[in-house]
DNA sequence: TACAATCATTTAATCAATTAAATATTTTAG
DNA sequence: CTAAAATATTTAATTGATTAAATGATTGTA
């Protein structure tokens, strides 16, 4: 997996050292966590593989779960440019589309973290109560279900919803569906991608099929 | 908050101890993570308030999260208690029914655990792999659902809900909301129970609506 | 170039959960 | 009633994240 940021020009020897330090710590965390999971991946580890001490590593991230989010931070980046260029998209039918955001959504997710480490990221997101953490995570879900707003509403245009039907509630409704979906994915090993998107098929249906065209 | 079980007769001293005793830790660990938080907590602070070793602890409960769980395990007996009497009253309307289900569920909830520890819940029973907490976890899911699912069909029979309803795959997905609703309502300190009422009514009306007479 | 102010990194300490080893209590069989 | 077996409890490590104190490097400025 690439680094996220490559180090601007122009910029004194310890910003570049920074970025530069902070992508390398981020490469290793990535492969260290996936590899042994997250609890039997120490933060003193890490700092090894890189060459520094473990402080440094909390520094630079504030905390582990810090760390985990700044790997999540960056799937995040990749998926929101994949949603954007969904709606363009034609679909033959509402379901089909929505089920297809929730694909994207999926497939990202897994492509760059386990689901042992989703579900960390997840049950973090809970409970690290004030913390950006918390922030963080909601804006990025503000941001999908404002993609799924957008969405909708080009179905709407398109004919394959009603002109009566109610975007702003079927997008709230679907958008807790579609994430409580992916907790549940996330949570169980045995679960495949085909049920689960069965699963969320099923409920797009019972909201979208009254104003289905 | 009273103890959960009384210690029976015709039982060596040994179990009528050990029960006495987890009642004990039970009481004041209730108390102390709901003043203090989970975190803030330690085992040792309360295996000093019921004058035993830390290791003891440890050994009725199995971990800290343990300890949280069999606290959880409490309000559950008591929430389904609650449950099953439900289908029994008469409702005006099926989303009527359908938020008090969830009310109900809300207000057991909050009345035994502050929002901050049933964060530290829904954390780890995302978390915990294996282990019995998810699968417990899973049970009283499945049980709620259950209930949910008798609910339904008490509607139907009494002429709420149309006779083709698809009860099945409606139970299912309301579920799924009332559960994410919950998560919502305890990850937020600010939502009140009203609009966390309103939220839960306006997907119900999504899913309901088309099948309701 | 030199030097003070900043910022980074490291080494040393803390703190709390968990585990292991040692000790004590109950139970049970004779 | 008593000693071995079974079970509980405690005291003594261990471990790993986090914090504090000390050390080192870089930058901006005269």
């Amino acid at each position: 997996m690439p680094a996220i940021a490559s180090p601007p020009r122009k910029m004194g020897l310890r910003q570049r050292q920074k970025i530069e330090r902070q992508n390398l710590i981020l490469e290793v965390a990535q492969k260290r966590f996936s590899e042994m999971g997250y609890v039997d991946t120490t933060i003193e580890s890490i700092a090894d593989e890189v060459g520094m001490s473990a402080v440094t590593v909390f520094n630079y991230f504030g905390s582990k779960v810090g760390l985990l989010f700044a790997l999540v931070k960056e799937s995040d980046t990749r998926l929101l440019a994949k949603l954007r260029t969904l709606p363009d998209e034609g679909h033959e039918e509402a379901v089909e589309a929505v089920a297809e955001f929730a694909h994207i959504i999926h497939d990202n997710a897994t492509t760059y973290l386990t689901k042992r480490l989703w579900r960390r990221v997840l049950a973090a997101s809970i409970v690290e109560q004030s913390s950006e953490f918390r922030t963080q995570y909601k804006e990025l879900d503000l941001e999908l279900q404002k993609q799924l707003g957008h969405l909708l509403v080009a179905l709407q245009h398109s004919g394959k919803l009603t002109k009566d039907a109610p975007i702003v509630e079927m997008t709230e409704t679907l958008f807790m569906l579609q994430n409580s979906r992916f907790v549940q994915y996330m949570s169980s090993d045995t679960i495949s991608d085909a049920e689960a998107d069965k699963l969320f098929r099923a409920d797009a249906s019972l909201v979208l099929e009254q104003f289905s065209n």
